[in-house]
RNA sequence: CGGGGCGUAGCGCAGCCUGGUAGCGCAAUUGCUUUGGGAGCAAUAGGUCGGAGGUUCAAAUCCUCUCGCCCCGACCA
């Protein structure tokens, strides 16, 4: 893409509204736009980390054997009746009336509707177990949105309903998410600590919140500091067994934990501020036994289906991976969800040379097939290199007339700075290997 | 929903107290000069001052109402 026809309207200035620096950056660096309190439109460069993002949720779902479909945003006021959860739901829900004076709702979460699917259709045990997820735009009405993309009143979340017979069933689904989501979260370069949680209103047992660690977190979390001595890597293999030895190691959210009577010694316990990027549920019967989602069972017998849900908030971890990957020049993308691998930077377009130096290393990093992010504009150097460490792709390449003079163009890894003078060529390799 | 703050050009702001027909910086457009870390000079364009009503000869400015946004709190992926 060349950053000339790129739609990207940066801002050199701090927006007044932003009070956190994931938001500021989201708007200086032209992923959102602001609609109404709470609510953003997601221009290209946003869009494109989303997507990245989602991607990511989506493969590991898959490999869980999780099934995508794709449930509508408005549901039925009449589905909620049934559950109970129309009037208990409260403000929070955006209700809607239709011309034909049916109760309608932007749905905030879609437990009564995947109920609704599954009990229309399994009948038996022998079509379990079964897990539905879908990622789609979901509207809670907050009382106070805030923080940009973090708590905005409409977010695009992956939200799972796990199907199975009994309880046993119920919690190998329960932790093969549990799986799914270190591996997810692991993926996109950042680390994620699974605490145990209150399940909420929603009902159930068995539930873990997991919390990017970052100061400007709106959680508090506890846990024990073994957690820290494993790798990214180790959480992106996850598997069952790694899931035995973390649930064995104490950690637990704000409301879960007691400081008077905890399994950890003081000088091991880390008490740090999170941002909650995914949830995971086991509610039993909560939904079924209200909705009568039953199936026969091998002696024939009608039983309420065991279920659990599972929630990741996609838009909410755009911002929530800036808040932990930034400096005071912009934004610094894992390389897992960078809207681009690299930015290409031509420092003098009205030079022939440097043009046809630039014109054909774009081409053939296009051909090794990655995003790039082409400036090719008239501008001052300067500009450029801002606005370059401002949307924080991975890699910058460099190219002006000194360079050119000698056959080498300028590498630049945005996490550290490191620069180095390469050869084109060697320069697409170094680039390709991430 | 309670408490506070703010709405003036795309962004950041001044002007309001003490009414007199709107300004600054950045961004934009044009030209020239510049060009290795957010350039200089010159010119141009852009605002019914959030909206409605009122007071007044005259309202961005004073009064009333209203809408929107932000912050603090309680609530939430």
């Amino acid at each position: 893409m060349r950053r000339s026809s790129f739609f990207l309207p940066t801002l050199r200035e701090n927006p007044t509204e932003a009070q956190i620096v994931s938001h500021t950056l989201m708007l200086r660096a032209g992923m959102i736009r602001q609609s109404s309190a709470g609510i953003y439109s997601w221009l290209p460069m946003g869009h494109r980390v989303l997507k990245k993002i989602e991607q990511i949720v989506r493969e590991e779902q898959d490999r869980a054997g999780a099934q995508e479909l794709l449930m509508p945003t408005i549901q039925p006021g009449e589905l909620w009746r049934e559950s109970g959860r129309y009037d208990d739901y409260g403000k929070e829900m955006l209700r809607i009336v239709d011309r034909h004076d049916r109760e309608l709702l932007y749905g905030p979460t879609n437990e009564e509707m995947i109920t609704e699917i599954f009990r229309g259709s399994v009948r038996s045990y022998k079509d379990l177990p079964l897990n539905l997820y879908h990622i789609q735009w979901k509207f809670r009405d907050e009382i106070r949105p805030r923080f940009g993309v973090m708590r905005g009143r409409e977010f695009l979340m992956k939200d799972a309903y796990s199907f199975d017979l009994d309880k046993d069933g119920a919690r190998k689904s329960y932790l093969d998410m549990f799986v799914a989501y270190l591996r997810t979260f692991a993926r996109m370069g950042v680390r994620a600590v699974p605490v145990r949680a209150d399940s909420g209103a929603i009902g159930g047992d068995m539930s873990h919140e997991f919390h990017i660690l970052a100061d400007t977190g709106e959680s508090e979390v506890y846990y024990d500091a073994a957690f820290d001595g494993y790798s990214l890597e180790q959480m992106a293999n996850a598997d069952l067994a790694l899931v035995e030895e973390l649930e064995g190691l104490y950690a637990a959210a704000d409301e879960k934990h007691d400081p008077d009577n905890c399994p950890v010694e003081s000088d091991q316990l880390q008490h740090r501020k999170g941002i909650e990027v995914g949830q995971i549920f086991y509610f039993g019967t909560y939904y079924s036994d209200p909705l009568a989602a039953t199936v026969a069972n091998q002696d024939g017998e009608s039983v309420p289906v065991e279920m659990g849900s599972y929630g990741i908030g996609v838009s909410r971890l755009v911002g929530g991976l800036i808040e932990v990957s930034h400096d005071d020049k912009g934004i610094i993308w894992p390389d897992p969800v960078a809207p681009f691998n690299v930015a290409l930077i031509n420092i003098r377009p009205a030079d022939d040379k440097c043009a046809a130096a630039a014109d054909d290393l774009y081409i053939q990093l296009q051909n090794a097939g990655l995003d790039v992010l082409y400036d090719d504009r008239e501008e001052r150097p300067g500009v450029k290199f801002a606005e370059a460490d401002l949307i924080g792709l991975p890699w910058q390449i460099i190219i002006g007339p000194r360079g050119v003079e000698n056959g080498v163009v300028e590498v630049k890894r945005r996490a550290t700075g490191e620069t180095e003078e390469l050869t084109p060529d060697a320069a697409l390799n170094k680039v390709s290997a991430t």
